[in-house]
DNA sequence: GCTCATAGTTAGGTAGCCTAACATTTTCGG
DNA sequence: CCGAAAATGTTAGGCTACCTAACTATGAGC
């Protein structure tokens, strides 16, 4: 037991891993869509749920380039969910916030796809939710190493 | 042990789920942008390295519409990695296969992926390792599911 | 054999990303 | 303390991958 790991095992795990993810971006997809935020939407207004935070910061963390937050960020101003205002400790900087309109939508867009998760995850049996749930950090892990 | 999950328990789970298969979307697409060929080329090649299929069914397969399929199949057949032909049994439809160019390109580009993710994999202990393995299973479940 | 369904392609449009060029503000070395 | 360089966004223009609608050609059924 215990032993290090061969080349084969781990490269034959990364395939299956590749190919999990893969199908599992679909998976991500088709729950994220329903016509209401699109994910990157629902992360941007994650972010601004906590505090108001720089065109840059949105982009840094949706791995976009600036010009391209800035673009969804103004779509998201006009629909009301955000408001784009100056940072008063730097006027270069735009910080965007949510608006109580924003904060509402966002909430409840996250219940019903959590609701949604939630009905297919109902349908494993206990010891498959605890072998998902322990793998969710080390699937972190990876992200953060990565 | 073992009582049927609460559903609060079982939301908790559903959110960190999405939040983890939000960010794995992120690594899944930081590991196959290395400038050959993007995911769905690769999904694409992938299927028809099995045998010829329709250009409905890799439209059905990757999830978009069969105008964008033909699209996307269409470059890869200037690039030298697909062939399209018509289907002998139906002269309507139009069959797909790899050509030896593209079995080549593909197997390639999924050993570099395998390669990288492999030495991702490499960090995580063995402990972390058997329970990705045993949860990669279960998360296919839940595509199938869906 | 005429009608209707099926398989793909073509045409035209949209959304989201990109780079390059720009205006403004801040920072900092001389 | 001032001019150059760096940082922050926005604007402009372009690309790609997707979409729907309309079309052609073939197959299937009464």
């Amino acid at each position: 037991m215990s032993l290090p790991p061969t080349d084969k095992q781990l490269l034959a795990l990364a395939q299956s891993f590749r190919t999990t993810l893969r199908h599992a971006v679909y998976l991500s997809r088709s729950m994220d869509s329903d016509g209401e935020l699109t994910t990157m939407q629902m992360s941007t207004l994650s972010m601004a749920a906590d505090e108001p935070l720089r065109v840059s910061r949105v982009a840094a963390n949706l791995g976009i380039r600036v010009p391209s937050a800035t673009e969804q960020i103004i779509k998201l101003e006009q629909a009301g969910l955000v408001l784009r205002q100056p940072d008063p400790t730097d006027s270069r900087a735009v910080l965007v916030q949510l608006t109580e309109t924003g904060r509402e939508a966002w909430e409840a867009a996250g219940r019903r796809r959590n609701e949604r998760v939630a009905a297919l995850l109902e349908q494993l049996d206990d010891d498959d939710r605890a072998t998902l749930a322990a793998a969710l950090p080390i699937i972190e892990k990876l992200n953060h190493t990565a």
